[in-house]
DNA sequence: ATTGAAATATGTTCGTA
DNA sequence: TACGAACATATTTCAAT
């Protein structure tokens, strides 16, 4: 067992706690201690106690990429050859910014990557240029998002 | 063009505050200030127009669902029927926690659905007794994940 | 846009129940 | 676990540059 155990025992008022805090990171712990009706205090040491078992893995400003002009979003999937090391082409993945998500996968492919592009001539030049561009790609089939219609982490 | 405008710019010092930021929400504004060395004051005006530009969506606290027990993701590509209207099948994703992600996307497939499920049991029973049961799902395309490698949001 | 300072609110620790 | 009180920090606003 590494540091995170997975004995977790979380009870309602973990659970609260925690929905108010995957809505909002910034939520003040007093503004939630007066909501449910418990001390500052407590919800401290519950968050230490979470937070000691691994179960926040942190937090995130969320940034809206749409803002900053990036429209496309896609899905790749890229067919490696057999005697490519897989992380090999991952280490050359994770180079590449436009990269947001890598995946080792059953079925067709070796790989499934989520990409976010500008535009549809930003996703074909990152296509041609850079991920056809790593050794041991061979081919790839692209799936692109024309929207995203749900977003959000296990419900607690 | 809605509440937040595109014609957003932003310089190297905003790019600094939101990378702070982006890896942990609840640092302090204030040590931030400290470390790049600008008042406070000024970090929290320059928030306030990031948040009015739309660049800021918000703030999440993230979850490690392993410690849940959640260890099997997987994305679902699904098939729908020509005469079914897609955002009624959307609706009924919605209702299904374990669905993570939805996309409307080219190809093959008419949504590309990421799901997190404990394990392959679970994601058996969601796929046979939830989204097969769907009302115009006429096939659906399996791709577990074995290993995710790379989860980053945008490069700022 | 930036600052420092003042006022308000929050985070954190600790002794106790 | 939970609480309240005390102390340390942070947030927020504002007048001035």
């Amino acid at each position: 067992m590494k540091s995170g155990n997975e004995n977790i025992k979380i009870d309602g008022i973990d659970k609260k706690i925690l929905r108010y805090l995957m809505q909002d990171a910034r939520k003040p712990i007093l503004e939630i201690a007066r909501n449910i009706g418990i001390s500052g205090a407590a919800i401290h040491q519950r968050l230490r106690k979470l937070e000691k078992s691994g179960l926040i893995a942190g937090s995130k400003f969320i940034v809206n990429p749409k803002v900053l002009g990036y429209t496309t979003m896609a899905y790749i999937g890229i067919f490696l050859d057999k005697a490519m090391s897989n992380p090999v082409a991952v280490k050359q993945l994770e180079k590449i910014p436009e990269v947001l998500e890598c995946h080792y996968t059953t079925g067709n492919w070796s790989i499934l990557v989520k990409v976010l592009c500008k535009d549809n001539e930003h996703l074909m030049h990152l296509l041609n240029k850079k991920i056809q561009q790593i050794e041991g790609v061979s081919r790839t089939e692209t799936f692109i998002s024309l929207d995203q219609q749900i977003d959000r982490q296990i419900t607690i």
